[in-house]
Order: structure tokens, then sequence, then C-alpha cells
DNA sequence: GTTATTCTTGACCGACCCGTCAAGAATTGG
DNA sequence: CCAATTCTTGACGGGTCGGTCAAGAATAAC
């Protein structure tokens, strides 16, 4: 009954989605939400809420699709690549990012840990909540190769390597930087 | 001749920093810039220029001191320790700077790379100086250790992994797993 | 003392911020 | 047709933003 909702949910949180990432949360102001989107200001708070809310609806939505894309390539039994492979192909992803798209947005998880974690507990708590997922992910696709002990540090490692990685692509690093870096971590398994 | 700056221009600048650190760019107006120095808003103009000169500023005097400490880390001939070693003191900094001070603000430079870089040119130079800087102290100070080959692929990957360590401080990572990111960078070297 | 120069303060400015809300448009059910 | 309900729009408001500037305070040179 009453008026149907006249816009694309979902393309609209994608829109928001890649301006928040982007440009982070202090850095987006509602006029460039709505122009993004296309929607009044109304629309956008009937939907999602305040700014913040609004935020985390679109931090999920990118964890939903990267950080589970993630989960698919270490868990993906029909893939018959080793831990060690795994590993290399995130990072080339994350190469591919810069090199093909020319997109140095970086991880919007990372971001939104400098951003807006340290002053929001509920962005803190998915931003914590996602990096645990990768940890695990990597942990247990690990586990076969540098064995029960170690796969935990070397699973913190490429965690930490990656997002330093995707700092380093926000700052301008050049690709062949990414690359030793890569080399090195894919070496160290 | 004239009247004399009344204020103590490095205490200034030393709170301006602190301020940036944590909250950065966007999340620091004037009103907090002005509460922390104690000075009026027309002195900070008329001593640095507009805010993001400001910003400049702050985060040279902590590069000065931060990336400086890191050099004199890695190249003090007085220190008898391996560059394995100094890479685990540096990583040991950054622990401590949680467990004993509580200290949650990451990487000024880190932050900087997330949050102006992309969007200010002489920032991302600045940046990406400071960097390279790390980058070259740590080549040669692993030069002897891993060869002259390998040495850039494992600079590299220590730096990566420092960011990232810096970051997930940020997120609110706890202590424990940053260990375990030392111990594996350590023992990847 | 007088003058010249610099520093400090705080009022002021236009612009933009996030958020609200009333009025109109679009649909459903009777 | 007529409600009833929901969505959309855009004007509005209180607040804060970065930045400027005039007036007064403090010093130096004379």
């Amino acid at each position: 009954m009453a008026r149907p909702r006249e816009f694309d949910e979902k393309a609209a949180m994608k829109a928001v989605e890649d301006i928040f990432w982007r440009d982070g949360f202090e850095g987006t102001s509602y006029s460039d939400l709505m122009s993004a989107t296309g929607l009044g200001k109304g629309s956008l708070y009937a939907a999602y809420g305040n700014k913040e809310a609004l935020y985390r609806h679109a931090l999920n939505a990118y964890i939903e699709r990267e950080v589970g894309g993630v989960s698919h390539l270490f868990s993906d039994v029909s893939n018959p690549r080793t831990g060690k492979q795994r590993v290399g192909q995130l990072l080339d992803l994350v190469i591919a990012a810069v090199s093909e798209r020319g997109d140095r947005r970086g991880c919007f998880l990372c971001n939104a840990a400098v951003d807006l974690a340290p002053y929001d507990e509920s962005v803190e708590k998915i931003v914590l909540e996602a990096m645990g997922r990768m940890r695990t992910d990597l942990t247990s696709a690990l586990k076969d190769e540098v064995g029960e002990k170690q796969c935990q540090s070397a699973a913190e490692l490429v965690l930490s390597a990656y997002m330093g990685m995707r700092v380093m692509v926000k700052a301008g690093t050049p690709v062949e930087q990414l690359q030793l870096t890569r080399d090195a971590v894919v070496k160290s398994l």
C-alpha cells in the first residue's frame, strides 16, 4: 500500500559506498551523497537514518562483497591452488586495482579503521569483526603449509602487509614497490 | 624591532601536531587548534598560514622527529645489533606505544596517507618522501643479512607490515595479535 | 615622549554543515 | 470518485566551518 519507493536501493547504496570509500566520513557531505545518488536528502534519511548509519550501511555492503570475496578465495575447494598461491592471488588483486583500473581508493575497511573507528564504537566493532574474518580465513588456508603453530603469525603477517599495501596505494606508491612487497610476503610463507 | 612573539613556537607546533595526529585534517577545526595551543586564530594564520599549511608544518615536524628516529635506529653504528634485531626493535616500539602508553593514534604519516595525501599533492609528496627515507634506511640495514638482491623486497615487506600494524592499532586490534605480526616479520628475514 | 612596526585578540563574514519538516506527488484500498 | 498512506522534494534553521580584518597591546628605534 501507499507510494512505492522509486529508486533502486542497491544502486543508491553502491553510489553511497563509492563516495564514502573515496572521500571518507568527514570528507563526504550530504550534497556529495545527493548528487551521487540523485536522491533528495529526505529520502536518504528516511531510508537509512543519519550520516553515521548511512556510513555503516555502506561499510557493511563493502565488507559483504569484498571481504566475502576474500573468504571465497581462501575457502574455495574447487580451486586447486595452495594457500601460498592464494595469498599471491590476493596481493595481485591489490596491485591490479592500481595497475589496471588506476583505483587508488585503497581498502574501505582500512580507511574506516583510520577514519571513523577511533570515534565510533559501532564502526570499530564492524572493522574488527571484518578483520577477524580475514584472519581466520587466512589462518585456516595456511595451516597445511606452515603448520599448526606458525599459521597464526603467518596469517597476521599477511593481514598487516595487505593493509599496509593498501595504505601505500593511497599514498601514491608506484606499482613496482608493491610488486616487491608481494614477492617478499609470498616468499616468507 | 616591534612587538616580539609571545608564545613558544615549538610548544604550539607540538600541540598542533598532536591534534592533527589524533583527529586528522578534516576532523580538526580551528576551535580545536585554538584551545590546544591557547592562541587566537589570527596568530595561527600569521605564523603558519592557512589550515593546510599548518597541517604540513605539523606533519613535517612529526617526520623530522619520528622518521628521523627510525633513521637513527637503523644507521647508528654504535648499536651492535643486527639489522634483523633492529627491525624487531622498531616493531616493539609500535607495540609499546599501545601497551605502555595506550596510544592508539597510530602513525601520523600513515594517517596522512589515507587522510589528505589523495587530495593534496604537496602532502602526497611529503608522505612519499618520508616513506622513501624509511625504505632506504631499511634496505641498507638489511643488505648484510638478506643479500644485495633480496634486501629491497625485504625492506618493502617490513615497511608494509609496519604501516599495516599501525592501521590495525587505530582499529583497536589487541596487543597479542600485534606481537604475532612482529614475530612473523622478524622470522621472515 | 613619539613614532613605527609587529603581535594578539575577537568580532565578523559568507559558505557550508547536518538534520528537520511541511507540502505536494504517487500509489493502494475502498 | 475519495481517503489513507508512503515517498519525494526543497526550503529552512541553528550551528560550525575556514578565513579576514580592524582595533588595541607591546615592543624597538629615535
